[in-house]
DNA sequence: TAGGTTAAACTACTTAAGTATCAATAAAAC
DNA sequence: GTTTTATTGATACTTAAGTAGTTTAACCTA
């Protein structure tokens, strides 16, 4: 019906691509298509969970952090940093209890959003929704995983490490998504405050890891770096 | 076919009040049932990852830790400890690259299991499957960022305060399936060591909120309880 | 009940991380 | 181009948590 542009082209283009949908056929695609509408965050906005029970988005530019707060110590604690084509909130596709968390677009973030009940009401209609969300969701539980044994187990300049690693794209060794983020931002990413990180990036600079620049960084030294994503506490090398 | 009976009693009596596989049809469900085999792990078996991703389990009777460790400090943690009706590996439904958890069982455990193979299959073919399984892995969802949340950002008196109020019957205010473990074990599930879980208990013995014995604890002040569980770092009670 | 085993309690010490504060510097705003 | 703001770099201090080792108490069983 709404073929030729459906609401308009950039909803058709995210959903005719996106993992969740893209299998579905040309005629549905429309229809779900349809039912999108554009959102725009500029940078900075900050929304509580609350808020967003009602809608579900889909990221089409910009970053968005998940993060919680202590309101007693002012920390933050980034849990996942969005970006394209990655969909939110996930645990209130479950009508689950209370869950307090935050969100905040680090740039102007452009979005795609449906009303969660209709969200709702697809998962029940295509059953084949669930089995496309369920990967996405195990892989989040994987992230999840990885952060609580590493902030249980693994100290701060291994876990700065293994971030930069992770981030770090294998062929261009380029550090992406987080190369331009402030020393403070790196912190919330890793559970820890902008002073400890500092410390650490120092150390990594002299020890001939790193190249840092003003919300900029760059790994010249690779096998050093796996190195220190070791967890070695005892090192024999002075 | 294989109606009465099944492979057994025990197998159907699971199977048919089990959350992913209770709505499905009698038929169905007796059909099901009979790929199923019982598997008993006596106290302290512990197994590699690795070995399970070819089966899928589902638990009949007794405690089974998840868990991780650092070889580097020989510190745990546990990640999950299932019991009755928690199934695993979850992650190994999703084919993902590798990943290394350990499994142990406290006491003897039962179980039913059938190979990863026909698991994968009948997710496949029946998905409804799936949408039985997302509430479940969302929930796993929950627990692990309430981990990751409070590792990151809570000491371990409000961590251990924690673990013992999500233990806690609300009706009968008994502390349940943890009230018989170790401080080694406590201190697994909180990402700490034995000693400064002790300490802490002392702490909470002085302040008359538990009553301790060996391999045994009892709450007598819930409220206090209640108390320490909130993250106060500037106490001005002396 | 004696002897052995295990877990818990206690003491002393070490250290990484957190905190506070200020100076230096780059970027942005006026 | 000067002021303002944000980010980084650096120093000194505090503290909770981790570590090591010993003592005490509970439990088991021979």
């Amino acid at each position: 019906m709404n073929q030729k542009g459906g609401t308009n082209n950039l909803v058709f283009k995210i959903i005719s691509n996106h993992i969740l949908f893209k299998d579905f056929d040309k005629e549905l695609i429309s229809k779900i298509a349809s039912n999108f509408t554009e959102e725009i965050w500029p940078a900075h906005t900050c929304s509580h969970c609350h808020y967003l029970k009602h809608k579900f988005h889909i990221i089409a530019s910009g970053r968005l952090k998940i993060f919680n707060t202590d309101k007693e110590t002012g920390r933050e604690f980034t849990i996942f940093l969005l970006s394209k084509n990655d969909f939110f909130d996930v645990i209130s596709l479950l009508e689950a209890g209370p869950h307090t968390i935050y969100y905040e677009s680090l740039e102007k973030v452009r979005m795609i959003s449906i009303p969660m009940l209709t969200m709702h009401e697809w998962l029940r209609k295509y059953p084949v929704l669930n089995q496309k969300l369920l990967p996405y969701v195990i892989k989040q539980l994987l992230t999840l995983e990885e952060y609580a044994i590493s902030h249980t187990l693994f100290e701060i300049p291994v876990r700065l490490a293994r971030l930069i690693i992770k981030n770090l794209n294998p062929d261009s060794k380029k550090i992406e998504l987080i190369d331009d983020l402030s020393n403070d931002e790196i912190a919330n990413l890793i559970g820890t405050t902008r002073a400890v990180v500092n410390r650490h990036f120092q150390e990594f600079k002299k020890e001939g890891i790193l190249r840092i620049g003003r919300k900029k960084m760059e790994v010249i030294n690779v096998p050093l770096l796996f190195k220190k994503a070791l967890n070695n506490p005892k090192k024999t090398i002075s």
